[in-house]
DNA sequence: AGACAGGAGCAGT
DNA sequence: ACTGCTCCTGTC
C-alpha cells in the first residue's frame, strides 16, 4: 500500500552491538516478530522493520502522513539516545551483575508509548510472554486500525486507542483471551477516557507519586506500575520485581539465607543497584530467564 | 492430566 | 506487614 503520497523510509542508526532479540522479544514489548537480526513491529502507528548488524541498525518504515519525521521518535523508542557503556559502568561490581552483563551484552530498555505499555502490562499478569503476545495481537487485530504496510505484506494494525478499548464490552475483551484481566483493562481505559486521570500528567511527577497514580488504575499493582514507569516513562529508578527477579535476587544475593520478603528485596534493590537500577534489573531478569533455568 | 504461569485484590491473621 | 485464596486460560 502506498496511497496518498505516504512513503517507505529507510534510516541508518550507527549504534554498535544492539541486542535486538533480547531487547524486542525479551518481555518489554509484545508486538515484535522476527528472529536473529530482522524484526518487524508497529511503533506509534507505523509499520517498522529493523535489521541489525555489528555496525548499526537499518530501520525501514511506512510513513503515515506527508512530511512526518518519525526517525527521532523511533530513535527514542529504541533507546538509542543513551550511552549504554556508561550506564553499564554504574552497575555494582559483583558476581551476579558481571554474569548478567556478560550474558546480555547490548540489551537496551525501550521507551514505549505510555498507553500501550500500561495496557500491555495489565494483560500480562500470570501470563507467559507467548500468551501476552497472543492477547496483544488479538486486541490489535480486532480493535486497532490497519496501518500502511509494504506491497503484498500481511496486514498490520496500530495498538488500539484508549477510546476504542473504553468502548468495548467486557465480553469483547474476554474474547481476546484476557480472562479476569478484561474488567481491569476496560476500567483503566474508561478512567482515562473520562479524563479523570491523564497519562501525560504523570510525566511531571516524581517517580513515587507517578507510581501512586498508576496504581490507582484497576489491575495495576506495584509490579505493573514499575514496568510502565521503566518501559513507558523512562524512569530508570523503577525496579519491577516479578517472580523471576525475586528468585534471581534471592538466589544470587541471599543464597542459603532466610527467604526475603518482597518488601525486603525492594529495599535491597533500591540501595544496591544504583541510579540505573531499572536497567540493571532488566539485565538480571534476562540472565535469570535464560541461564538459571525454570526449575528452581 | 494437572500444575503452573513475568499478578491484583481481597480477607484473614 | 505478611500469607493464602481466587480470578481466566493456554502451555508444558
Amino acid at each position: 500500500m502506498n496511497a496518498g503520497g505516504v512513503q517507505r523510509r529507510v534510516e541508518w542508526f550507527p549504534v554498535k552491538g544492539y541486542a535486538l532479540e533480547a531487547t524486542l522479544a525479551g518481555g518489554q514489548a509484545f508486538r515484535w516478530r522476527g528472529h536473529g537480526d530482522v524484526w518487524e513491529g508497529v511503533v506509534d502507528g507505523r509499520w517498522v522493520r529493523v535489521r541489525g548488524s555489528a555496525e548499526g541498525l537499518e530501520a525501514e518504515w511506512m510513513e503515515i502522513a506527508e512530511g512526518s519525521e518519525f526517525a527521532p521518535a523511533l530513535q527514542r523508542y529504541l533507546g538509542l539516545d543513551l550511552d549504554l557503556e556508561r550506564v553499564v559502568a554504574t552497575f555494582p561490581d559483583d558476581a551476579p551483575m558481571r554474569a548478567s552483563c556478560a550474558a546480555c551484552r547490548g540489551l537496551r530498555l525501550l521507551r514505549q508509548p505510555a498507553w500501550e505499555c500500561l495496557a500491555s502490562f495489565i494483560c500480562s499478569s500470570t501470563k507467559q510472554i507467548v500468551q501476552i503476545q497472543q492477547i496483544v495481537s488479538l486486541l490489535c487485530e480486532r480493535h486497532g486500525v490497519p496501518v500502511p504496510v509494504p506491497e503484498s505484506h500481511a496486514e498490520a494494525y496500530a495498538f488500539p486507542t484508549i477510546p476504542s478499548i473504553a468502548g468495548c464490552t467486557e465480553r469483547q475483551l474476554r474474547d481476546c483471551k484476557l480472562g479476569f484481566r478484561a474488567p481491569y483493562l476496560l476500567g483503566t481505559a474508561q478512567m482515562l477516557e473520562s479524563g479523570a486521570v491523564s497519562l501525560e500528567a504523570i510525566d511531571g511527577l516524581e517517580t513515587p507519586a507517578a507510581r501512586e497514580v498508576l496504581m490507582g488504575f484497576p489491575g495495576v499493582g506495584r509490579k505493573v506500575a514499575d514496568c510502565v514507569l521503566l518501559f513507558g516513562y523512562g524512569r530508570q529508578d523503577a525496579f519491577p520485581v516479578d517472580v523471576w527477579v525475586q528468585k534471581a535476587l534471592q538466589r544470587l544475593y541471599f543464597e542459603g539465607k532466610r527467604r526475603r520478603t518482597l518488601r525486603q528485596l525492594l529495599e535491597f534493590s533500591a540501595r544496591h543497584f544504583g541510579p540505573y537500577a531499572g536497567y540493571a534489573q532488566q539485565y538480571l531478569f534476562q540472565y535469570a530467564r535464560s541461564h538459571l533455568g525454570r526449575a528452581w
